[in-house]
DNA sequence: AGATATTTGTTCGTATGTATT
DNA sequence: TAATACATACGAACAAATATC
């Protein structure tokens, strides 16, 4: 498929690059010598932008890519398997298959940026601090913008928290609807950095443990409030009135906020049992 | 250094569990089996944090995994170098060496989420739209918080670019060293999701290939006007004045927003060349 | 449906490099 | 310097998955 030739020229390997440094490149940060696996993996990446490779393309197979670097076996795979986990290719047996340029998911990239805040928990505070700046400009982004398909997969996600649960596990459940409205909003966002920040802001506080024990508390209130916003919210977004949407969502927000901090003083003062 | 013993409670591994599935089990959400490897690297993973290790802690070698796991060295590797590439550990050679837990830098996991936005760039408005509302905030909580040393450290990038430019070359670092003031601030920031955040759409912003272009446009008005710009900040979170800092920044990412879109508007209409 | 070819996935044995003592 | 302990790399074989005939 032609994807191969490019690779020869030059010199006799896309790694020399990486490897072998150019005379006269004084490396301030000493950056510590890649190993071997490392380099093939820059380089590899390297050559899928630089031939502007898409998503669905193949790669050379391993047994090519052991002939173009020289490598063994082993090592060329712990090479892909680095750029696999980062989202960037995914590869398949038999024949045809091999490796692909994929698009690395959203839902990839927060569990890998997850990791960043494991040591460094936000707190709610913190969460919503940038989700009162943030919910509302995306409410507003979608004004007037959103199809009969996006209002109806809106509408069936309220559906589950329409009603007053029946359970402790139904109660958690409905909080994780919400939630997921919410997400909805973001994958519809115009603008893909607001709407993937957003919903990983989301899934941060999903993730937090406090919040889920906040979520197992029963709170029929917060439960009607949420939905009376969310229903303004729609009706403001069908009419297309972008700063009214926007109002109503940073609203919704601050009384969020409000009663997640209230639960967490309550339980920091011992009232509920962990 | 008992770090090891935890790992024979129960039965004969960790990732019996994920491998050899057990008998009653209906996965509802199909979830394609995974492959040996992955299984590994997530049980790894998983007694991580089950065990609480902390940066610096040492996991159980390759041989000690290898017979953990019942695997072959190279899938133990393989493994081992999906949690490296996440940042997750690092490994050394040498006696006591082995792998190691790491805190993902934040260098490191903004590389990761790039790859995210590499088939979903964001426009110079997307970008700022975002930055318009989170750099205000992050100077407001800087207000009356920092340190003799981090206004040094402040002072001392800005004295970078308090001179005009002597070369094409240096009106690029200039404009660099002006992203730096930024991410100085965005480190110091009390909020380690807003933080994070600010820094990842300075580097979002500073890879775009149009931004590199419109870096080296000379324009000393620009320098004078962000340099003004940010001695009043400074003053002002000297005074820790948090509302006027906030609104300083925000006239600052206006204005920069106004000329980075105007210089866009140039190359698209072709009055300067790419 | 079944046989076969192709390609990744896994294992084993061994050798090399590197840091500690 | 030498011995030791560990990761890193190599190569050949085998196993499993999947497309094609």
């Amino acid at each position: 498929m032609g994807l191969q030739e490019e690779q020869a020229e030059g010199s006799q390997g896309p790694v020399s690059g990486a490897a072998a440094r150019p005379a006269g490149e004084a490396p301030a940060a000493p950056a510590r010598r890649l190993k071997r696996t490392d380099a093939i993996a820059e380089a590899i990446k390297d050559w899928i932008v630089l031939n502007q490779l898409q998503p669905g393309d193949r790669l050379p197979q391993e047994k090519a890519l052991i002939e173009q670097f020289k490598a063994s076996k082993g090592t060329i795979r712990e090479a892909l398997k680095a750029l696999e986990t980062q989202g960037l290719i995914r590869s398949r047996t038999g024949p045809g298959g091999g490796a692909f340029v994929a698009e690395l998911s959203g839902e990839r990239a927060m569990e890998l940026l997850a990791n960043y805040f494991f040591f460094r928990q936000p707190s709610i505070r913190d969460i919503y601090a940038l989700r009162k700046r943030l919910e509302p400009d995306l409410a507003a982004s979608l004004a007037g913008r959103l199809g009969a398909a996006d209002f109806r997969r809106l509408e069936e996600t309220m559906r589950l928290y329409d009603h007053p649960p029946a359970t402790t596990g139904e109660e958690y459940e409905q909080r994780l609807a919400e939630l997921e409205f919410h997400s909805i909003l973001a994958e519809l966002c115009p603008n893909p950095a607001l709407g993937f920040i957003c919903r990983f802001l989301q899934t941060l506080l999903r993730n937090l443990t406090i919040c889920r024990r906040i979520y197992d508390i029963p709170n029929p209130e917060l439960r009607d409030a949420g939905l009376s916003y969310q229903i303004r919210l729609l009706r403001a977004l069908k009419a297309g009135r972008a700063e009214e949407a926007s109002a109503i969502m940073y609203e919704h927000m601050c009384a969020a906020e409000r009663y997640m901090e209230s639960c967490e003083a309550e339980f920091r003062a011992g009232f509920l049992k962990l």
